[in-house]
DNA sequence: AGAAGAAACTGATCCACGGCAGGTTTGACG
DNA sequence: CGTCAAACCTGCCGTGGATCAGTTTCTTCT
């Protein structure tokens, strides 16, 4: 096995085994190397004709903008995650695409994504595994917003953050480097910042978890899980299903 | 082109237009037809070896519940949508299916479905078509509970009914036939079913929508699609993109 | 080092929506 | 035709979170 694996290879990794043939294929997805600085939207809503990336490196953020200013964040991206497989096949894009960090991403042509499907099909299992669990966060994220108040909420939403960077190694039940500012968290979770401020600071004073500093500092972990009722079977995943 | 269309091949034909031939295999995938009773759970959340199904009649809900009795209804399925599909793949399903009136459903299984994606490509591209826009749905709900107030959050919600159920022939902008009850609709928008009553009688007073007795009926379309800022791109597509 | 601009934080006030407590209509069923 | 259960509707009061209007602390740039 390669020592310089992906995030995605990694990602992948903790659903189905991976040869080192299918490694490669992976590998290969990643020619076509791009930067993009962080603020600068990638993609607009209405925007045609968009390529599909895999984030190597940094933070994203997939929104939409209403007509009174206010936003909802969508969802974020990490390394390893796709970005703007959507907007391909529909042949417009219905939202908008921001790097919070400086961005590196490898552009990915459909061609090739179904060409190493088809040499590949585990590695076919592995993605769908992969998008469909990012789906249910999704939907977990719905939940959340629709029924939960701000400090299950927030206490959730790190817990989904925390789960996601565990799985590329980006992060531990410890915490994990957070490019977020309060005012994203905010339109993340529906609240304003002045109210996710005060949040931090009750989740600080419960000693469950610290955000300061780009840093999510996580002292109860347990606690965190309980407040927030989160889905252990995002956790207790032990090396990949399919061997 | 067959008389009797299922609604499946109804809204799949709005974005690819069908041979006979993939007509045939379309309905091929509907042997196998099952009856379920209205409020008897078909899915449990974390029942495992769950089957997909393709709804043919009839509407069912998706939701999770939260410990202190609370739920969030995640989606709301009709005729010519598939359930459960996520539920394949993910060994164990994540939340709950419950009848809102009585079903009928065609199982699939996974094999079938990939055997008529591979004699019929184009099937699967529409397929995956109508998916994606049943998932920038699923956004659209998130970001109406996250952003919009009630009133708005109401009226789109009314509207992506609306549009989809237009693609099945089940509605019109001149209303639909709809059988939730407003305890679904406050679970679905994220309100208590005391204010959805209140927001349904704003709507009736401002001679917007009306929602009684199971139906309802569009006063306004415009003046809606205005209130709740909908995405007009969801409604204006006039005959098949692929031919 | 100092200026300028973000981002973080705080207190006071406001209001959209929830919760409760009840009343009324509708429909199913014997 | 009477009974019972859902669903629907309404008024009143409580509250979680928004909004406003700042001050303070970090960053970054020169």
């Amino acid at each position: 096995m390669s020592t310089a694996q992906s995030p995605l290879a990694r990602k992948l990794g903790n659903f189905v085994a991976l040869s080192d043939g299918e490694l490669e294929v992976l590998a290969s997805l990643h020619r076509r190397r791009r930067s993009f600085a962080a603020g600068r939207d990638l993609v607009h809503q209405g925007q045609t004709h968009q390529a599909a990336y895999i984030l190597a490196e940094g933070w994203v953020c997939s929104y939409k903008l209403l007509r009174d200013g206010t936003r909802q964040i969508v969802d974020f991206q990490i390394p390893g995650d796709f970005l703007g497989l959507r907007s391909v096949l529909f042949r417009t894009a219905d939202h908008n695409i921001e790097p919070i960090t400086p961005v590196e991403a490898s552009e990915v042509l459909d061609s090739d994504l179904l060409q190493a499907f088809a040499t590949t099909p585990r590695l076919a299992t592995a993605v769908l595994w992969a998008a469909s669990r990012d789906e249910a966060m999704v939907v977990e994220h719905l939940v959340s917003i629709g029924r939960r108040r701000a400090l299950e909420r927030t206490a959730h939403f790190m817990l989904e953050l925390t789960a996601r960077l565990t799985l590329v190694g980006r992060g531990t039940r410890e915490g994990f480097a957070c490019p977020l500012s309060q005012y994203m968290l905010a339109d993340a979770l529906g609240l304003s910042s002045v109210h996710i401020n005060r949040v931090l600071r009750v989740l600080r004073e419960d000693e469950l978890l610290t955000f300061q500093q780009g840093q999510v500092t996580i002292h109860d972990f347990d606690g965190l899980v309980d407040l927030a009722e989160f889905d252990r079977s995002y956790l207790d995943q032990e090396g990949p299903l399919l061997r």
